[in-house]
DNA sequence: AACTCGGGGCA
DNA sequence: TGCCCAGAGTT
């Protein structure tokens, strides 16, 4: 029964071979490709990530090629999936690969550990698809099979119970395919047995389940909640000249580094002081009067998982280019509407760009 | 151990 | 609406 790791492993196996999805990143071995695609699937539903693993496939067919490239060049085509430190971290390990590797991977998993942007669950999930090491992965959804199969009531949330589902997991993988079975346990969490309404009634490990057979399903895992994302407030300047928008590059300490937006005032609540941003302007040199500042009708919600932005934009035609000191200081840069659509954008930008119909496209 | 970091799809 | 997703890095 599932006591029995062959057992566990083999039925899910089986399972595997009448019930995988076709993707892409299961057909090879390359541990570039599998890097790849494993670390746009990081929190990231198998459905969303495939066109842009078939984007970057295509664009960097090498690592070499990837490291060859530009950080706007690679965030610009991560746009849309989150999480951009992803994305950061995946170009400065292609470059490390390149001067420091060789332009090989390292073939086992505590080598691949070190790599930025690798973690426990990236590091196993190389070793094992691409040099067949025996390790586990341990992703969400191996913690929602383990928790029900076995039993395990542990908060799937806590780091602290890591220990615990790592070394259930350790005890499962075969030796002899360690590739197929963390595939088969992986793809059995995300179309069998899902986070709601798992397909018990037709599951190959229904009479071995704990979850099933103590009428548990719905109870495990454990999670604890999420605390409430955070409100924000945020006042978009659009200064405009001659057709051109002042930009400028997000910096590290907050959402969204290394994208692009504009003049940010940020409230603590939905009202904005116009006097205060008044004298912020005023104060970093832009001519800017109480006039332009005209409210706009469209408020933007933005919902991330962890901060819940409301968003106004403020266009402002300029009547002079702001100097260039007041530039470098502010750091803004203006940019035509074909050079806009190049750069990496928030997807609240970009809604915002499409909308004023200064992007015709996203 | 807790916090931060996106965006989309689903019931 | 709330929950979850082939998690990782920082504090």
């Amino acid at each position: 029964m599932a006591n029995n790791p062959s057992y566990f492993s083999q039925t899910l196996i089986n399972w595997y071979n009448r019930n995988k999805r076709n993707l892409p990143w299961r057909t090879t071995t390359n541990p570039y490709f599998i890097w790849l695609s494993e670390v746009i699937l990081q929190q990231t539903r198998v459905n969303q990530g495939l066109p842009y693993y078939i984007k970057f496939t295509e664009a960097y067919p090498t690592v070499q090629d990837l490291a060859a490239a530009h950080e706007d060049e690679v965030l610009r085509l991560w746009q849309g999936l989150g999480y951009y430190s992803r994305a950061r971290n995946m170009h400065h390990t292609a470059r490390q690969i390149v001067q420091e590797y060789g332009g090989n991977f390292p073939g086992n998993y505590s080598e691949l550990l070190k790599l930025k942007g690798v973690g426990n669950y990236t590091a196993a999930a190389i070793a094992a698809f691409a040099f067949k090491e025996q390790v586990a992965v341990l992703d969400g959804n191996v913690f929602r099979v383990l928790a029900r199969v076995f039993g395990i009531s542990e908060d799937i949330a806590a780091p602290a119970s890591r220990k615990i589902f790592q070394e259930q997991a350790d005890q499962l993988v075969p030796a002899t395919e360690p590739d197929t079975y963390n595939q088969a346990i992986m793809e059995f969490g995300a179309i069998q047995c899902t986070p709601i309404m798992p397909d018990c009634l037709f599951c190959p490990l229904q009479q071995s389940c704990f979850a099933f057979t103590h009428g548990l399903v719905q109870e495990l895992p454990v999670k604890s909640k999420a605390k409430a994302a955070r409100p924000r407030y945020f006042h978009y300047l659009v200064f405009e000249w001659q057709g051109q928008y002042y930009m400028r590059k997000r910096l590290e300490g907050d959402i969204w580094q290394g994208l692009y937006d504009f003049y940010l005032y940020e409230s603590p609540d939905k009202t904005i002081d116009a006097t205060v941003l008044l004298k912020e302007l005023n104060a970093a040199g832009i001519p800017v009067t109480i006039n332009q500042l005209s409210n706009p009708l469209k408020e933007y919600k933005h919902i991330l998982s962890h901060q819940k932005v409301t968003a106004k934009f403020y266009l402002i035609k300029l009547q002079e280019k702001l100097n260039t000191e007041v530039e470098q200081e502010t750091r803004l840069a203006l940019y035509d509407a074909e050079k806009i659509d190049e750069l990496p954008k928030a997807v609240l930008i970009s809604n915002y760009l499409k909308d004023a119909k200064i992007l015709l496209h996203l």
